[in-house]
DNA sequence: GGCTTGTAGTCAAGGTACTTGACTACTTAA
DNA sequence: TTAAGTAGTCAAGTACCTTGACTACAAGCC
C-alpha cells in the first residue's frame, strides 16, 4: 500500500498509519463538534483523555496517574483547570491524609452522558455508511491490533489511553 | 458497541473512537519509535505532518501553507526547527521576490527514504498480525470512511492532514 | 511614472498541554 | 521514633499552536 511515488507528484498518501490517524482525527473532529453543540464549550481533547480514565464513581487522583500516561503534574494541571471549570471537584480521602479523591460534579456527570449519546449517534451514522458488516470487519480488525499490542511498551504512551471512554 | 457499564465498573471502552485513536497512537509510537533507532532523533509528530506536504522536489513555503491546515506562522516556526537542525532549507525564489522555496538537504532526503521504509516494515507486521484479507477489509474500511467526509469541513483540522506522506 | 491593493513572509505575544526537578505532608515499616 | 516511601503541590521550561501587527515585494490601474 505504500506506494513509491516519484519526485513531482502531489498525491496523498494511502498507507495504514495516514488512514488511521485521518480516521481518529475525523471521529475527534466530529466528537468535539457535538460535545461543544450540546453546551460543553470546556471540552478538549487532553481533558476528555483524562476523564476517560475517571470512574463514574470517583476515585483517587493516585489511581488516575497510574492510568493515565502522562506525568502526575500534568494530571494535575488539567484537574485543576476541570476543577475550575466545575467539571470534577477535589475532596480529601478520609482514608489517607495524603490522598484526595476526585469526583464529578453534576455539570460532569451531565457531560458523560451526553458524551455516551453522542459516541452512539456517531457510531450509528459510521454503520449507516459503511454498511453493518463492513463496520463490525473494522472494529474485528482494529480489536485485533490492539490485542497484538503489549499493553504498554518500552515507550510510555501504550495502548491504555484513549479519548473519552464510557466507564 | 458503545456499551453502558454501570458505576463502578473500570472495563477500558471499546467504541470506534477509542479503537481508532488507539490503533492510530499504536502506529505513531511504532514509527516515531523506529525513526529515532535509524539515526532521526529530530523526528516529531508535527514535524513529521509538515514535511508530509513537502514534496520531494521541493516546493513554495506558500504552497506549504495552502496545504497544510495550521496557520503560516506555525509552519514558520516548523520551519525555522527544521532548518536549524538541517532538515530543510530556504531558499529565495527567484521567480518572485516576495517568495522563498523549501528544500530538503540531503539529512532530509535520508530520513524519507528511512521513512519509506519504516512505513513498509510496520505494513508487512500489521498484514503478518492480521492476515493480508483483513489488513484489506481494514484498509478499505478506512478509505471508505476518509471518502465520505467532505475532505475539509467547517472546521480547520479536516481530513486533508497526515503524517509524514511518500510524495 | 505613481498609487493602490493584494500576496509572501516575519516578529511578537499569548495559551494549552505537556515536561523535569525540587519540595511539603502524610503513612508505613523497621 | 525514625527512615523510607507515597501523595500531592509549586515552579520553571519546552513544543506547538494561536491571533494581531508589521515589512517587503508584486501586479494592476490611471
Amino acid at each position: 500500500m505504500v506506494k513509491h511515488l516519484d519526485e513531482k507528484t502531489d498525491a496523498l498518501p494511502d498507507h495504514v498509519g495516514w488512514r488511521l490517524w485521518q480516521a481518529s482525527r475525523a471521529w475527534q473532529t466530529e466528537f468535539a463538534a457535538a460535545m461543544r453543540a450540546a453546551g460543553h464549550g470546556w471540552f478538549t481533547e487532553a481533558r476528555a483523555g483524562l476523564l476517560g480514565h475517571i470512574t463514574r464513581g470517583g476515585m483517587r487522583q493516585s489511581a488516575l496517574i497510574e492510568r493515565s500516561a502522562i506525568s502526575k503534574q500534568a494530571i494535575q494541571q488539567l484537574l485543576d483547570g476541570l476543577e475550575a471549570d466545575g467539571i470534577v471537584e477535589r475532596l480529601p480521602d478520609p482514608q489517607d491524609g495524603r490522598g484526595k479523591l476526585v469526583r464529578y460534579t453534576r455539570k460532569g456527570l451531565d457531560a458523560l452522558r451526553d458524551g455516551d449519546r453522542v459516541k452512539i449517534e456517531i457510531e450509528r451514522r459510521y454503520i449507516g455508511r459503511l454498511g453493518a458488516e463492513r463496520f463490525t470487519a473494522l472494529m474485528g480488525a482494529l480489536r485485533a491490533l490492539a490485542a497484538g499490542q503489549p499493553a504498554a511498551r518500552d515507550d510510555k504512551a501504550g495502548a491504555e489511553d484513549q479519548i473519552v471512554e464510557s466507564n
